[in-house]
DNA sequence: GCCGTTTTCGGCCCGACTGTTTTCAGTCG
């Protein structure tokens, strides 16, 4: 239901306020359960697969899993374009600003509440001001280490405020397991987290070892190269901070509880909140130190992830699908998918060459791919509309197609697919005439300009394009650059359906700042029977192992082989490239 | 505040680490 003002709330804004409301809660001091309520409907609410806008009532809000009579109350307010009762209540007590101060590490809700009562602070700016004062010395609780520490964190915070690539976190990460490997050598270590359910970006990157030797590992792990600092040190976990500001933790634990270790510091939080539920139904008790019968404290499994599903009558869960988006569900029934995996990819359908802006010859493209062991490459130079690119005249295309041809021919092995990079226009039109465009094995459409249109223009712009017989993709769907640019305005779902009715792929583009469509939206998508497309916008042959993190992603929205057009070998792939045209 | 195939009342995650304290509170994941 829109709101007064004909702007359509979403379930994140609800889910932020939900979250708001926790924190507030918890700087004022509640029972700690009801602040865990207030999050756990929030994190519900950010992850349901239909829009809360199109419910009817409270009665219905409380059909929700985690959500009650006074949350539902709380929501349909939100819904029904009024003010949130209990969250305004809440931001009288406490401005809103005091919520900044539970960003910096170190400082929790108790010493930001201690902060604003006795002594006036109310945004991060007041704190620094204080400190530099000394005004902090004589607060309890509160000493010299601590100064320094909250000191420390606010320039962090301010420094990093941004949350690492998955490309980031991934290469820093395999740096610190080799050199720890070689250090010490380990056999069991691996990342955790986040990283290894590899998600988009990363918050702080966490790493688990198995040894016998714990204090040992943890200390050649404070004595790495990259560690500027060390901010914890104990004798199973320590945490150190790279000279950029990255915090790395790692837990250090004996090597027969490596799995069960492995399975709790993996996550999600929620995932393994569900798969503890079923292990308390049957009797025992999981935590990082195994599985456990509860009623004799007795160990039952814990060297390995997959003894201890087994022994919870679950399948296997990859990491990539344990986010409490139904996965344990499946497991219980033994219907989890087959994800996708990077052995099965047999080309990149989205690269450009020296053509255009590309770093890198049509050849030396096409041998990479080779190389990589691909049967195809789908070269997608940029289309004519798109100058500071110097995208293709048609002459230029003529030029390129008889190379294509040229190449093909003589090097053997590999295909090289002539496609291209189309800008959709304001009205939803593209680059070329469709004589031209009938000349294309397939092309991808993307949105280059015109980012700032209203969410009615952007969604019938895309309509159009999808629309259109020649346009085989749509790239990027959602146009977002992760850290630096906010997707655009769009009705996802009539985007869906219109792709679903056209035969339109959709793209998930594999660079690692885009991861556009991300997992969210693809697991939205497959129900309507999409067919998704794999290309990494490679701008050299550096680029084109980046195909790894839109397997990835992929393999988080739920795809199987089936889904994903770069597992079909090159003759049916061209038969679905064909499909959409023969319609018309 | 939410939830329920042990429960409509009594559970919900708790162990590790730091710092300020002398036996523990706050924070983090």
């Amino acid at each position: 239901m829109p709101m007064a003002t004909g702007i359509t709330v979403t379930n994140q804004d609800i889910a932020k306020i939900l979250r708001e409301i926790a924190e507030l809660l918890e700087i004022k001091g509640e029972t700690y359960f009801k602040t865990l309520a207030y999050t756990r409907a929030a994190d519900t609410v950010d992850k349901l697969d239909f829009d809360l806008s199109e419910v009817k009532g409270e009665e219905e809000l409380r059909q929700i899993k985690n959500i009650g009579s006074s949350i539902a109350k709380n929501i349909w307010e939100i819904l029904q374009g009024r003010e949130c009762q209990k969250h305004r209540e809440l931001l009288l007590q406490f401005p809103p600003t005091l919520l900044e101060l539970l960003e910096i590490p170190g400082l929790g809700p108790k010493r930001a509440k201690a902060l604003f009562e006795s002594r006036g602070v109310r945004s991060i700016e007041d704190l620094v001001v204080l400190i530099k004062d000394h005004g902090l010395r004589d607060l309890p609780g509160f000493g010299e280490k601590t100064e320094q520490n909250i000191l420390r964190g606010i320039e962090q915070y301010r420094r990093h405020r941004e949350r690492l690539t998955i490309f980031r976190a991934d290469s820093i990460s395999r740096r610190i397991v080799e050199e720890l490997r070689r250090r010490t050598g380990l056999e069991l270590i691996s990342p955790a987290g986040s990283l290894r359910r590899m998600r988009d970006t990363i918050g702080d990157i966490d790493i688990l070892a198995g040894s016998a030797e714990r204090p040992y590992v943890i200390g050649e792990f404070c004595n790495l190269s990259s560690a500027y600092e060390v901010l914890a040190r104990g004798d199973t976990k320590s945490s150190i901070r790279t000279a950029d500001g990255i915090q790395i933790d790692l837990r250090v634990v004996e090597r027969d509880r490596y799995g069960s270790a492995l399975m709790y510091f993996t996550g999600s939080k929620e995932h393994n909140v569900q798969v503890r539920e079923i292990a308390v139904a049957l009797g025992y008790k999981l935590n990082e130190y195994g599985l456990f019968e509860r009623a004799s404290d007795r160990l039952v499994v814990s060297a390995t992830e997959e003894e201890i599903y087994g022994r919870l009558g679950l399948q296997f869960v990859h990491p990539y699908l344990r986010e409490a988006r139904g996965e344990v569900e499946m497991a219980k029934e033994g219907k989890l998918p087959r994800i996708v995996s990077l052995e099965e990819v047999r080309g990149d359908l989205h690269v450009h060459s020296t053509y255009t802006d590309g770093g890198n010859s049509i050849k030396e493209m096409a041998l990479e791919a080779k190389r990589m062991g691909y049967e195809y490459v789908g070269l997608t130079d940029h289309a004519l509309n798109l100058k500071v690119a110097s995208g293709l005249t048609v002459k230029d295309l003529k030029r390129q197609f008889e190379e294509i041809d040229y190449l093909n021919e003589k090097l053997g092995g590999i295909r090289i697919l002539k496609g291209s990079e189309l800008n959709i226009g304001l009205d939803g039109s593209v680059d070329y005439d469709p004589e031209i465009l009938a000349q294309f094995d397939f092309t991808v459409a993307s949105i280059h300009g015109g980012f700032g249109r209203s969410r009615e223009e952007q969604t019938q712009r895309l309509i159009r394009a999808m629309e259109n017989p020649y346009v085989t993709t749509i790239g990027h769907l959602t146009g977002r650059i992760i850290n630096k640019r906010e997707p655009y305005q769009l009705d996802l779902e009539t985007v869906l359906e219109k792709a679903a009715e056209t035969g339109t792929i959709l793209e998930i583009n594999s660079f690692p700042d885009r991861l556009d469509l991300k997992d969210d939206d693809i697991f939205r998508a497959r129900r309507y029977g999409i067919i998704f497309s794999l290309g990494t916008d490679a701008h050299s042959t550096q680029h084109m192992e980046l195909i790894r993190f839109g397997v990835a992603t992929a393999g988080r929205g739920w795809l199987e082989k089936k889904d994903l057009i770069n597992t079909y070998p090159l003759p049916e792939l061209l038969k679905i490239f064909g499909r959409k045209k023969a319609r018309l």
